[in-house]
RNA sequence: GGGCGCGUAGCUCAGGUGGUGCAGAGCGCUUCCCUUACAAGGAAGAGGCCGGGGGUUCAAGUCCCUCCGCGCCCA
């Protein structure tokens, strides 16, 4: 067996298989580490990714693996094309989400007023949801819960690495990170105070938005508008001296004991000479003025409508606007107040607040109307409608707005200055698709408030503050105690703060620590920080942020990609990406949004076990930029036919360096310097030079496409390529290649087929790294996913005056053969005894110059050309029997 | 109601700056072929007034308007 001075890899195999070409080549990546970064690199020679950390919620769906696989791509292709790739993966395992997670696969709920268990252990029935809804939940205190919480996390993040490696992620698993951990806290609670120090967080008592059942404050962000049955009440407000009564319409009449005003819009003739006047309300008997407003809509109901604190996000701009009293009744249990609030006096208002203490909203609804039928300040039936009612996205009760001193970070929604400077700083990212950058303005445009960044929760980074407590115990909100930087993180529940001692915490004159922690957002806004080693290792930082890229999905850029945003312009002062990749979702085959809700979850490890990772990256690739891509398994098999076919076609050019002939020496000598990438000289045939100048055109767009992040596109271009080089020019070059026509034709035809494998092993190492791999293993020491990415220059000093046209007119001339015999429902090895082809000049010209290969590869003896006006060919084919 | 996107062969989709690679690919379907890389393959074929209607132009899937349908985001 010869070998050529770079044929030094493996043996190849008779019949190569995919099987077992994850674990081998995942294997050996992570043993010589070509995937970490090296520390040092200048900015400029670097290309570094912001991976948004995936909730680590305990299942695995394929919408996982779809962008994780675009984002590789492009880090596989900026690696080959020499930038030092920067790839962390973190996890977010903070919030919301894994506490649920933790409630129910354990069957425990958090009681923070219980003290630690040191001897507690799981229950033995975790994690199985029968048997634990059999039982009653068990209490646990917050230390314990949040031991739960990390245990479950922690196995639940190995099995999401195990994923992402088994579909080839070329992530440097050296630098992961999770939200939850002491690094990312740090980093979360810095930023923070930072943001406090330059008043760009505040606190403040205001009404905010809650879920009753989780009993936590949530975003505008996390809103959800749901249609949902309701009922207009109509309610008699009393006039006052001579006035008129006057009606109005509302769907929550048991908000009238909160009610402070009538508002009706300034132009409504019907109200206009009431502004300024008082009305009585219904019952309750409390005066209340009559006022105006622009967003009163004179077409709802009645025209004029109650102002409660607080009904909706109305009530919240006209209390404000307005300068209205608050009267509560709604608590943070979603529940009313036992006591009415003081203004309502007489006894038969605070008897009817009586029959609504202690209830829920909903029960209080048809309390009160009861009560109104009674005193007759009802006029008729409810009338049912539907309306947009909000929710917390994750809940599954319509949110209340109650009054709660909560913390915010400014991102433009009070404020037009900085509102227009974060939609700038849009126009410094580049966007792909473009589109997306309507929805980033879009979102900002409509922004209605600060980011309200306090939750009233348990498994989340705490707010890194203390407050005194004066004689009374009272604590003092407006000077908080901060902890030392160089204590970061703090657990304000658990740590004292300087100056203090355990023995004072919760007592008049001592301390309290904050009981909120923040948003799962407050951190992973900070990713770019996180990742790159922001207040932590400067030489780092500097290397790497503002970093290259941030892919994430089309979804969530009104959150994650905004808050990020807000929080890189605060603390650096620039955007934290320079281009934002959107990738779509994962449409089930009935084109609906797969989730787990619908039980329509496709579960990655069963497709990678049948059709193997390449195939399912190749399904991933195929789904453009920002477009929802429908989940069609008919894209597994092709995918999986493509790299059994790189095994095969790379089997069949390599395999021609083992024969024991002339040409093969002369290959082995001549392509010495093949690993430089240039062409050997020895390419003199017509039709092989044109097939090389077909793939610097290639090389060229799949380039192009690649750098603009059209992994989609790059992909379908190679593929095509590789498929006519396959079908049409290896067919075309097999005869000449074994020696048929001489050993300077074969050497041509084997080196060019040598180095069209070769950069086809490297336009595909991005989007199939395993099979790439394992077939460039077969003739290399080192890795294709370190080799240096094609030039198209390098091809070009090879292909002299060669144009694509050899390579086209004998594929098409070829193509029409094959018809020819499968129109007669003959072998393809058929005889042709003449062939007689019609075709205009400039191509018949050629075809003379590549007849010999069309020949060999038609099976024709005798090939007879004429001019014309457009290509045709007639075969008459040897008779049947000579078969 | 506003914004964005999409409607091209049975299905999934390609088709920068308008003019014989703009009527295409893959799958599915039909037919044929175990050809010395590949039968978990290969060769070939049938299938479409490029959503409807206007307009710009010598020329429009390709630009403009409008209507219809679908999806997403936000009210």
């Amino acid at each position: 067996m010869r070998r050529s001075a770079e044929t030094v890899g493996a043996a190849i195999p008779d019949k190569p298989v995919l099987e077992g070409l994850e674990a081998k080549w995942d294997e050996r990546w992570e043993a010589s580490g070509i995937y970490r970064f090296s520390d040092g690199r200048p900015r400029a020679e670097v290309f570094s990714i912001d991976t948004p950390p995936p909730t680590v919620s305990g299942s695995l769906h394929v919408g996982h693996v779809f962008s994780y696989t675009h984002t590789d791509i492009i880090a596989r292709h900026r690696r080959m094309a020499g930038q030092a790739v920067f790839y962390p993966m973190g996890w977010d395992d903070n919030g919301l989400p894994t506490e649920r997670r933790v409630q129910n696969y354990y069957g425990v709920r958090c009681d923070p007023s219980l003290p630690y268990d040191p001897d507690f252990t799981a229950p033995p029935d975790a994690g199985r949801p029968s048997a634990v809804a059999k039982r009653r939940t068990i209490a646990v205190s917050r230390p314990n819960f949040i031991e739960l919480c990390e245990e479950l996390t922690a196995s639940d993040e190995q099995a999401f690495e195990d994923l992402f490696r088994h579909i080839g992620l070329s992530v440097d698993w050296t630098r992961t990170y999770t939200t939850i951990d002491p690094h990312c806290r740090r980093v979360s609670q810095l930023a923070f105070l930072e943001n406090l120090a330059r008043g760009e967080a505040y606190q403040i008592e205001a009404p905010s938005l809650w879920d009753v059942s989780f009993q936590t404050a949530v975003a505008q962000a996390e809103l959800d508008d749901r249609e949902m049955p309701g009922a207009y009440h109509k309610l008699r407000f009393g006039g006052t001296g001579n006035e008129d009564d006057i009606w109005i319409d509302t769907t929550r009449p048991e908000l009238v004991p909160s009610c402070v005003a009538l508002v009706a819009h300034p132009d409504d003739g019907r109200y206009q000479r009431r502004f300024g006047s008082v009305v009585r309300t219904p019952v309750f008997d409390v005066e209340v003025p009559v006022l105006a407003h622009r967003l009163a809509d004179p077409d709802k109901g009645t025209g004029i409508a109650m102002i409660c604190t607080f009904g909706d996000t109305a009530d919240v701009t006209w209390w404000r606007e307005l300068d209205l009293p608050v009267r509560t009744v709604i608590g943070r249990d979603g529940r009313f107040a036992a006591d009415p609030p003081a203004v309502i006096e007489t006894s038969e208002g605070r008897a009817a607040y009586a029959r609504l203490a202690g209830k829920t909203a909903a029960a209080a609804r048809s309390e009160i109307a009861a009560v109104f039928a009674e005193s007759g300040d009802i006029d008729g039936e409810p009338r049912p409608i539907t309306h947009p009612v909000k929710f917390f996205e994750k809940g599954d009760k319509p949110l209340e707005i109650v009054s709660s001193r909560q913390w915010y970070i400014r991102n433009g929604g009070r404020d037009d200055d900085l509102r227009q400077a974060l939609i700038d700083r849009g126009n410094e990212m580049n966007w792909v698709p473009g589109y997306m950058q309507a929805r980033y303005e879009s979102w900002i445009a409509g922004l209605s408030g600060d980011w309200l960044i306090s939750r009233q929760r348990f498994f989340g980074v705490s707010i890194p503050l203390w407050y005194r407590l004066d004689a009374d115990g009272s604590p003092d909100w407006d000077n908080p105690i901060q902890p030392e930087a160089a204590t970061l993180p703090v657990d304000p529940s658990a740590d004292c703060p300087p100056g203090y001692d355990e023995s004072q915490r919760g007592r008049p004159g001592g301390f309290m620590g904050d009981p909120d922690v923040m948003d799962t957002w407050a951190t992973s806004s900070l990713t770019p920080q996180i990742a790159t080693g922001w207040r932590r290792d400067e030489a780092l930082h500097a290397s790497t942020f503002p970093m290259d890229m941030r892919p994430q999905a089309h979804d969530i850029i009104r959150t994650w990609l905004f808050s990020t945003v807000v929080r890189a312009h605060f603390d650096a002062g620039t955007v934290p990406w320079l281009n934002c990749a959107l990738s779509g979702w994962i449409l089930d085959p009935d084109r609906k949004k797969m989730s787990k809700s619908r039980g329509n979850v496709q579960v990655p490890t069963d497709l990678l076990e049948r059709y193997g990772a390449d195939a399912v990256r190749y399904w991933a690739a195929c789904g453009r930029p920002g477009t929802d891509t429908a989940f069609d398994e008919q894209q597994f098999r092709i995918g999986r036919r493509l790299a059994v076919k790189l095994l095969n076609a790379s089997k069949f050019v390599l395999r021609f360096a083992e024969l024991d002939d002339e040409a093969a020496v002369e290959v082995a000598r001549r392509e010495r310097d093949l690993g430089t990438g240039a062409v050997p000289a020895g390419v003199t045939e017509l039709l092989d030079r044109s097939m090389l100048h077909r793939l610097a055109a290639l090389v060229d767009e799949v380039s192009r496409a690649l750098d603009a992040f059209d992994y989609a596109r790059a992909l379908e271009r190679t593929e095509s390529f590789f498929w006519a080089f396959t079908d049409d020019h290896i067919e075309l070059v097999k005869a000449r290649a074994y020696g048929e026509h001489g050993t300077g034709a074969a050497v041509s035809a084997r080196l060019s087929l040598r180095v069209a494998l070769r950069v086809l092993q490297q336009l595909f190492a991005p989007f199939t790294p395993f099979v790439a791999e394992e077939v460039w293993s077969w003739w290399h020491n080192g890795s294709v996913h370190t080799s240096r990415w094609p030039r198209p220059h390098d091809l070009r000093t090879a292909t002299g005056d060669a144009s694509a046209l050899p390579s086209a007119v004998a594929a098409s001339v070829l193509s029409e053969v094959r018809r020819a015999k499968s129109e007669a429902k003959r072998r393809l090895r058929t005889e042709v005894l003449r062939a007689t082809v019609t075709d205009t000049a400039e191509r018949i010209a050629v075809l003379a110059a590549v007849a010999d290969d069309v020949r060999a590869a038609g099976r024709i003896s005798e090939l007879v050309t004429a001019e014309g006006s457009e290509l045709s060919v007639v075969c008459e084919l040897a008779p049947e029997a000579a078969d």
